[in-house]
DNA sequence: AACTGGGACAACCGCTCAGAT
DNA sequence: AATCTGAGCGGTTGTCCCAGT
């Protein structure tokens, strides 16, 4: 099929389409991606190139599997912020938008969906790593499924009404540029490190009587490779102490849909 | 070796918002 | 104030690849 001269070209890009663009873009600078596309002679789309150049091209995009930090990072940012992918990216040097949604919806949705043990997946368990997975997953198969009521607890949020920006002059306005800043000031007090948390290889024990599933030390075998999902942090978003108090706050700036 | 199902990920699409005119 | 345009975001789809049969 003969492709006329105007006609937009879809699908994956070829190599030469991206040196043309990343020449262009490196030239001429990021923006006006309607023009890019004209100007730099592709047959794409303006919002074609932007999402190719911010997504793949853009220098410092980094490639490759999510580590276990960015993992855990994810997740709980994840709990934080919901699926806005673009704020929980900006958490994530080097990591886009559209590859966390990716990851998030090809691994985590799933794995805490399920979330059939306390035991997690190594970083980006995907089929390159299922014969890995399983083994471990052989290895943590006695431990009791967690059916019972997670504890909700918020390990490492803090604000107070004395931070420099939880105080707009009125609800509506605030000092940011966009939903990122707005948001910024109610995790840029995380301390990320605490976000992270330690691997002891754990054991759940579930009381009958209290549904509360306690975690036991029980390192007779080292796997200090794979980090624990603690269910403690697993909170239910609509239940637990953090929501609660997000959703204050975020009444008190206006902020209702968080 | 061929087929198939599922996972991973790039790309598309529709919508919203902000700034310019 | 209304309209237009560019940019950004999130949901969804399409395609490729690989493991299992």
């Amino acid at each position: 099929m003969s492709r006329s001269a105007n006609e937009i070209n879809k699908g994956a890009w070829s190599r030469e389409e991206d040196e043309t663009l990343t020449n262009y873009v490196t030239l001429h600078g990021e923006g006006k991606w309607q023009k890019v596309a004209q100007n730099a002679g592709l047959q794409r789309c303006g919002k074609s190139c932007r999402q190719r150049w911010l997504n793949y091209l853009k220098p410092g995009i980094k490639r490759g599997d999510i580590s276990v930090d960015e993992e855990d990072m994810i997740i709980r940012l994840h709990h934080l912020l919901g699926n806005r992918w673009a704020l929980i990216a900006k958490r994530l040097p080097g990591r886009t938008d559209n590859e966390i949604k990716n990851y998030w919806n090809t691994n985590l949705s799933k794995k805490l969906q399920t979330r059939p043990t306390a035991w997690s997946p190594p970083p980006a368990a995907s089929a390159k790593h299922h014969s890995k997975y399983a083994e471990e997953k052989a290895k943590h198969n006695n431990i009791v499924t967690l059916e019972a009521p997670r504890p909700t607890r918020a390990k490492a949020v803090y604000y107070g009404s004395d931070h420099k920006r939880s105080s707009p002059s009125s609800p509506n306005q605030m000092e940011g540029d966009d939903d990122a800043s707005d948001l910024n000031f109610l995790i840029d007090d995380i301390d990320q490190n605490q976000l992270l948390i330690p691997e002891p290889p754990l054991e759940n024990i579930e009381d009958q009587n209290t549904n509360k599933v306690e975690l036991h030390n029980n390192s007779s075998s080292s796997s200090s490779d794979f980090h624990q999902l603690l269910p403690e942090i697993m909170f239910d978003p609509l239940d637990s102490f953090l929501d609660v108090e997000l959703k204050r706050v975020a009444s008190f700036l206006g902020l209702e849909d968080l």
